[in-house]
DNA sequence: AAACTCCGCAACCGCGTCCTA
DNA sequence: TTAGGACGCGGTTGCGGAGTT
């Protein structure tokens, strides 16, 4: 099965997106979610294919997603679960708060591979090239957008932000916190499902730090209940990945019923 | 100052999976 | 049961900018 390219119709643009473009997708979601992303672009009247628009508004135009810096935590949960999942970036997204997995897998592949390399090689780590290597993941906000454009400015509250949102970028309870990432890869599981399941999951010390984070722990709790939302990744061969994984931990008890 | 090289990131592509008629 | 449509994921590419020579 599988698709063929989306640009596989004339008259559909590629490349990169114009904050006009951007505009019009993001009053679109805002107006009428995205029930249907192939109907989507005609429906709003942009010339791009439903691929291209779902890939811009889940890895950029989002409201809730978290731009700029990766934290060391962030980093170091990044290359544990990595060292677990392998390339799995969007069940190693999920337990970053508003990162995307194609932002992870830009972190992996132009970062912290390389430093596992280089660590390998040589346990000093050498000094990188350039300055800008020195602080790789410290990209800021300005330097991570277009030139003389934020989408956040045209933004618009989105009241939307429906369940396929959450397929790429996580929840804010997932990153409770990982300075001792040994010890949140226990209780990190189960954290997530006593917060789900929690009648104060605004009350998150993620929520309680960034109101947006706060945003998307309700939403996806919301959400859950309504939905029975599971990403995905949970289901069919990745069930027994988890079974294992929550078997290992011996909490299997506090499992949700599948 | 100019040319060249390298890096980072946004976006594209192809495939797998799920869903439904 | 199965074929086709739709979505999501992971790999890859290409461009723009920063750094180096």
């Amino acid at each position: 099965m599988g698709r063929g390219p989306c640009g596989e119709k004339m008259g559909v643009k590629k490349g990169p997106w114009t904050p006009e473009e951007d505009q019009i997708l993001i009053s679109y979601i805002n107006l009428k979610g995205h029930a249907n992303w192939r109907a989507l672009p005609k429906q709003a009247g942009l010339l791009r294919c439903g691929k291209s628009c779902r890939l811009r508004w889940t890895n950029y135009l989002r409201p809730d997603i978290k731009r700029g810096n990766f934290t060391k935590e962030e980093e170091e949960t990044i290359i544990e679960l990595h060292q677990k999942l392998g390339n799995r970036w969007s069940a190693i997204a999920a337990t970053l708060p508003g990162r995307t997995d194609n932002e992870i897998k830009n972190m992996w592949n132009t970062h912290l591979k390389k430093r596992l390399n280089q660590n390998k090689a040589n346990p000093i780590t050498k000094q990188p090239r350039s300055t800008k290597m020195q602080t790789y993941g410290q990209v800021t906000e300005k330097e991570s957008q277009p030139k003389n454009y934020d989408p956040n400015q045209i933004r618009l509250q989105s009241p939307q932000h429906s369940f396929s949102d959450m397929s790429s970028v996580t929840t804010a309870a997932a990153a409770d916190t990982v300075d001792n990432f040994s010890e949140m890869d226990e209780r990190f599981w189960t954290d997530v499902f006593s917060y789900d399941n929690s009648d104060e999951v605004s009350g998150s010390p993620a929520a309680a730090a960034d109101p947006q984070a706060k945003f998307q722990v309700s939403s996806l709790h919301g959400v859950e209940n309504v939905y029975g939302y599971n990403s995905g990744m949970h289901e069919g061969n990745d069930m027994d990945f988890w079974y294992h994984l929550f078997s290992a931990a011996g909490k299997l008890q506090e499992l949700p019923d599948f």
